[in-house]
RNA sequence: UGCAGAAUGGCGUGGACUUGGUAACACACUUCCCUCAUAAGGAAGGAUAUGUCGGUUCAAAUCCGACUUCUGCAACCA
């Protein structure tokens, strides 16, 4: 059978530093959609990746002494271990420093260049000397370098330039006659009023000011400005050739059915993006969908705020899906939505706990409790059924028609209308008096079957969204039937089968004891990241900065300025240094005395309290106390 | 400053907004029912809700105008 093809991208992430939880909304939010698609039938290939190139990664990489590639792929793996920990399903991960990606745009750049759709100007802004960087006037603040607050001077420098212009009427004719282009409806008139109507200028789309980029083959002075770099990547990605030598994955996938992109960047996707596939003679993609942003309490996420949420810290107090289900569930479609521990804390409870959650449970546990976990086929039928079958025979149609328009949340919300309705459903049967004598067993099985069934469509439907709920659904109900098109009768569930183990699904939370243990664990990273600022990882280079040697105590005394300074006499292989350590409260002079210890050894010497202290001695600390790290090793060797 | 969008009960979200006429949903709250279940479930209920002012109209959340506040964008910020 030839399944219909369905292909969905997020925007690539910049490789600048690591993803907020914002970042990660979109790339759930496609992995929902991708993961949907696929589950009702389609041939679906899911992309996202990172974008790797430019000033700011240079001049960032620089600062912490590695080479951008080095940093880049740190970061790039840091973005996709937090994909991969949201549980998403993309196909290709790409990334802007892949081999083929870079040859395509040059090949592209060069193609558009010969057939005069790019042109050599000169960019002219405003450059500011000691950071090398031009500016826009926009980005100027109070008229000075935004980096370093110092005067910027007028200057140019030579650039490409692409002619927007030349299309513009193309574009406009294209946004007006396919109304589903550019989504949510509210940004179309944004992008026409804004910037079609008045006229585009030609964008700049090469550099010479720094070097971080895809060279243009034909003028190495110049690197390839950011958006014909990163917005190809969605060609490139599917092995797009300019000379028309596409790769298989282009030819089946292309064009897009929907980029999903942030609201911030709908700009270059629906009006860059849209002409440059013009001038290149491809088809443009269905559908940009710019969705709305994930605010925390008040405001926009900033680490300045110090409001910044992280999908990790947050999946690893709450759990992957619960996490998905607040991003997919509780941002609003065109609006942008807000996300605080107690929002995060209320949803899990009354939604995943009690109604979903305690679902489950009470349903596992009769079955158990009742025909030890037998399913019965329902044999005695009664009109209270019906309701509840025809409620979940209708509720697929419903998901279905809300995620075509990728109202992701109304369709969660129909999953758990049929999962209300269950609950009702218990209450009207009453299946624990049923229970009570043999008289009402026929009736009991029927009961629970229907309930068994319904949670099961409720958890095929579920599965979008919170992939291991789901799956943890099945297991307790021991089914193996998932499928989509299970859902068109109201019979998955097989009579004669046994249920499987009850498990929590998902736990109440106290909410006050919750935020105090965030508040705790934060504390602690706080902590351990005081003096670093940011996480950070050394590379070898920076280890080999340090020099550890081994050493022997000869002496100590009580520093006599001090009470919790020692001064040892630590002889390193012929040299003896006088060290202060703080560690008068743990240990006595003559504990110390004849220790062989690991030093510190390049330390810029310093004075505590009088005393010269030329290196430091290693301990370990283990929370109450500090643990001589001590060493077999002869005095004066080398460690590393 | 210009352009666009938004403003609803204690919090949040949606709907009708193009087709003027009962404002919904979940959470929280109150009462009742139930005890299979995760102090969970079900039913009923209350509530000072359509930013402010004015206009059109029998009738405005809905149309028009002004104002206030917020958000985004304002072209090369990746």
């Amino acid at each position: 059978m030839n399944k219909e093809k369905y292909y969905i991208t997020t925007a690539i992430a910049y490789t600048s530093g690591k993803p907020h939880i914002g970042n990660s909304y979109e790339i759930v939010l496609a992995d929902s959609i991708a993961r949907f698609k696929r589950l009702t039938g389609y041939d679906v290939f899911f992309m996202t990746g990172t974008d790797e190139h430019g000033q700011k990664i240079q001049q960032k990489s620089k600062e912490l002494g590695k080479s951008p590639q080095v940093f880049v792929d740190e970061i790039a793996q840091e973005i996709k271990s937090i994909w991969d920990l949201m549980n998403t399903s993309y196909d290709k991960f790409i990334r802007t420093t892949d081999k083929e990606h870079i040859e395509t745009v040059q090949k592209i750049f060069k193609k558009l260049y010969e057939q005069g759709d790019i042109y050599k100007g000169e960019y002219e802004g405003w450059y500011c000397t000691p950071c090398e960087s031009f500016f826009s006037e926009s980005q100027l603040i109070e008229g000075k370098c935004p980096d370093c607050s110092r005067e910027v001077k007028k200057a140019k420098e030579e650039a490409y330039f692409f002619r927007l212009s030349k299309y513009q009427d193309k574009l406009i004719a294209y946004i007006e006659n396919n109304p589903e282009f550019i989504q949510p409806e509210s940004r179309k008139n944004e992008m026409i009023n804004n910037f079609l109507k008045p006229g585009l200028q030609d964008l700049c789309v090469s550099r010479t000011s720094f070097d971080w980029g895809i060279p243009v083959t034909f003028d190495d002075k110049h690197v390839i400005y950011v958006w014909i770099d990163a917005l190809s990547n969605y060609i490139t990605g599917l092995g797009y050739d300019p000379d028309g030598n596409h790769k298989e994955l282009f030819k089946k996938y292309w064009p897009a059915d929907v980029h999903l992109i942030g609201k911030d960047i709908l700009r270059f996707h629906t009006i860059y993006w849209p002409i440059m596939l013009m001038a290149l003679g491809v088809e443009l993609p269905k559908q940009v969908f710019g969705h709305p942003w994930l605010l925390v309490g008040e405001g926009k996420m900033s680490k300045s705020k110090g409001n910044v949420l992280y999908a990790d810290d947050l999946v690893s107090h709450f759990g992957v899906d619960a996490v998905r289900y607040y991003l997919l569930h509780e941002m609003p479609f065109a609006q942008d939505g807000t996300l605080t521990h107690e929002l995060l804390i209320e949803r899990i409870n009354s939604d995943l706990a009690n109604i979903l959650g305690n679902l489950v449970n009470r349903t596992i546990t009769m079955s158990q409790k009742y025909f030890d976990g037998k399913i019965l086929a329902p044999v005695l039928k009664e009109a209270i059924d019906d309701e509840l079958i025809q409620l979940a025979l209708s509720t697929p149609d419903k998901v279905k028609d809300k995620m075509d328009k990728l109202r992701v949340s109304d369709a969660i919300d129909d999953i758990f209308t049929l999962l209300r309705r269950s609950n009702k459903y218990i209450d009207e049967t009453t299946p624990w008096v049923l229970g009570k004598d043999e008289s009402g067993k026929e009736r009991l099985a029927t009961v629970l079957y229907n309930l068994l069934e319904s949670i099961r469509f409720s958890s095929v439907m579920l599965f979008p969204f919170m992939p291991e709920t789901a799956e943890s659904i099945f297991r307790q109900l021991n089914t193996s039937v998932k499928d989509w098109d299970s859902l068109k009768t109201f019979d998955g569930m097989k009579a004669g089968d046994t249920v499987g183990i009850g498990e929590i699904l998902f736990a109440r939370i106290d909410t006050e004891k919750k935020l105090k243990e965030i508040q705790e664990s934060k504390e602690k990273v706080n902590n351990v990241n005081d003096d670093k600022n940011e996480k950070e990882y050394i590379t070898i280079e920076d280890f080999d900065k340090i020099e550890l040697k081994v050493g022997e105590i000869l002496d100590c005394k009580k520093h006599p300025q001090a009470d919790k300074l020692l001064v040892s006499s630590v002889k390193i292989g012929d040299e003896i240094r006088q060290i202060v350590s703080g560690v008068a409260a743990y240990y006595t002079p003559e504990e110390m005395k004849g220790k062989r210890v690991i030093v510190v050894a390049n330390l810029k010497p310093i004075k505590l309290r009088g005393e010269e202290s030329k290196g430091m001695i290693l301990f370990a600390d283990n929370g109450d106390r500090l643990e001589f790290v001590t060493t077999s090793a002869p005095n004066g060797s080398i460690v590393k």
